[in-house]
DNA sequence: TTGAAAGCGGTACCAG
DNA sequence: CTGGTACCGCTTTCAA
């Protein structure tokens, strides 16, 4: 059973392709104008066959797909999903289906992946990229076609002519070194666990900065490398404190990590905020909802989709705007699982 | 700057457009045999000039497009989150694209949404569908044209004919209610958090079924209904629990409501599970995270989206396929959240 | 008021 | 070994 074209419609109301387009397009009134009497008979035809204009077709003629394409590192973390989710509500208001691609943090398949959406003439792209460098010629392609495109944590190289929504935590990481050590915490341990080391290089600098500013020494063993799943954070933070049982708070990369880190403290019989602070960054919908809720510093992730998406449509409404750059900083957000330092 | 086609390569190299084709399909061996000489031109033309066949155009003419659909309902859930990179995995694995559209739970934009799905000749569609009813000409239509098609949770009514992937709590659930009744529990609670009353049938009925196999009373005002996220979850545990101060156990719909629930718990100062015990369904990763981590029943949301996917490409592959219909039950996982009931 | 026909960018058959 | 060309399904002038 093959699906019905504009032809067999055509046939069945004894019109041609043309006139079909019009009834189906609603150009019967202005320039075109139908009779009532045929109008009727094509709309008929149409739901005899249960016609549906084939989406490729009108692509091909258009150059236009209603598509917009999601590049984000990993999908088990909540931080990318809320982007998702928020560009995914955006993009549905106005129309756009998603085109979903996750890279699963491997370089290779960013490429590859970049490569495979700009052949589809995606009508924007929104990419959150952990490996910039490998992309850039790729990139400059689209931007010479006027694709619109959306780069997110852009590291420092802001590649001209493109809209960037850039985050950063160093304000928001500054503010909660600055806070822990005000509450008498002398050793803080950071729990670092990224993709890619250009990541979260914004909040390990404010943690060494900060330190450096107190007069307190910046022990490597104080900072435990991981990966990025909660499993990961788990172990990360049970290394850390066995090996420096001396850490009264603890920072983590993100909220994520730092769930799995509660873990660790808790059975290691520890009580957070009494024995051990812990905060983190992102503040994800669970950060507030977690036994005890996390001081963290938050960067509104559904809202950083939802920007990003805006900034396509915009570009894609009139694309000789100027390059946009907004720039979203995190803010503390003080909970239960920040407390004074023990014995202070 | 327009992008090049295969007449500027063609033009460039001085061949035809056949000869391109052939080239960039990689057809020199076999029945075509293209001279090495003009080989290298080709390739040289199309690196030269940046040149990448256009999908739209191929997919006008293949009838396919190297995509797959899925339909979930809400992208705030991390079961749903789970399944997507279920099926993004499998899909990306064999080198198809996800569209991933999220109705929000909204019975209206479900129906708009398949069809525009369909509309868009995807070679394979998966639906986790809440309001089914609505759609079923649109998967009839579906079906007749042959395309690959898998419903997930599919309720009674499961379509002639079409690949499922029905999961059930509803031993797991039983299995559990047994469990909570062998702990001494008594007054057992159920939040029921869903968006549709169909969903979670299963959960609601083995709860049932289960107190009345124990001649126990199935009180309403033991059941507390409300909506999906985490906050709805934390308000009905809330007026549960100041409502129903005796409940001892209480039975979560899902693992986030429950997360939800537990914060509910922790602010009324009561103990978990000394003195209240809480189960829950799905056992998302961060179940057993939390502290305590949650006895749960386990539906790997991962494993349903690959094993989606795999019918899916299965029925790419084999279009003749007797349909399909894999049933997957949960099991019960106990961790430290439930525990014998109070004075017992 | 309606129809014929020229593309959009590729693919694949058939000739040469 | 390579080129010409019909076709995929739809839109949109241009003529009738």
């Amino acid at each position: 059973m093959k699906r019905p074209t504009q032809i067999d419609v055509a046939r069945l109301a004894g019109v041609s392709r043309a006139t079909v387009s019009y009834v189906v397009n609603g150009l019967t009134e202005g320039p075109i104008s139908i009779t009532e009497e045929t109008r009727q008979r094509v709309l008929h035809a149409i739901n005899e066959l249960g016609y549906q204009p084939d989406a490729m077709a009108q692509s091909l003629r258009s150059g236009t797909t209603n598509t917009i394409g999601l590049l984000i590192p990993d999908m088990h973390n909540p931080h990318y999903w809320q982007i998702a989710s928020g560009v995914e509500q955006e993009a549905q208001s106005e129309g756009y289906d998603l085109l979903l691609i996750s890279t699963s943090l491997d370089p290779d398949r960013e490429l590859h992946s970049v490569r495979s959406l700009s052949r589809r003439r995606i009508d924007g792209l929104i990419l959150v990229l952990t490996y910039e460098n490998q992309v850039n010629d790729e990139i400059e392609q689209l931007v010479q076609r006027r694709k619109p495109l959306v780069m997110m944590n852009a590291g420092i190289g802001n590649v001209d002519g493109i809209d960037v929504v850039a985050t950063s935590f160093q304000k928001g990481a500054t503010q909660l070194m600055e806070y822990l050590l005000s509450l008498g915490h002398r050793c803080i341990g950071l729990i670092y666990g990224v993709a890619h080391d250009q990541m979260g290089w914004d909040r390990l600098t404010a943690y060494q900065a900060a330190l450096q500013k107190a007069s307190l020494p910046t022990e490597d063993n104080l900072i435990e490398y991981c990966g990025t799943t909660l499993e990961e954070g788990y172990q990360a933070a049970g290394r850390l404190l066995d090996r420096s049982p001396r850490v009264t708070a603890l920072v983590v990369i993100n909220d994520l990590l730092a769930i799995g880190a509660l873990r660790a403290i808790a059975e290691r019989g520890l009580r957070v905020p009494e024995d051990i602070s812990i905060a983190s960054f992102d503040d994800i919908a669970l950060a507030s909802y977690v036994n005890p809720p996390l001081t963290t510093v938050r960067m509104d992730a559904e809202e950083l989709g939802r920007t990003s998406a805006r900034l396509v449509f915009s570009r894609l409404v009139n694309p000789k705007l100027a390059p946009q750059n907004v720039h979203i900083t995190g803010q503390l957000v003080i909970r239960s699982s920040t407390g004074p330092a023990p014995n202070h």
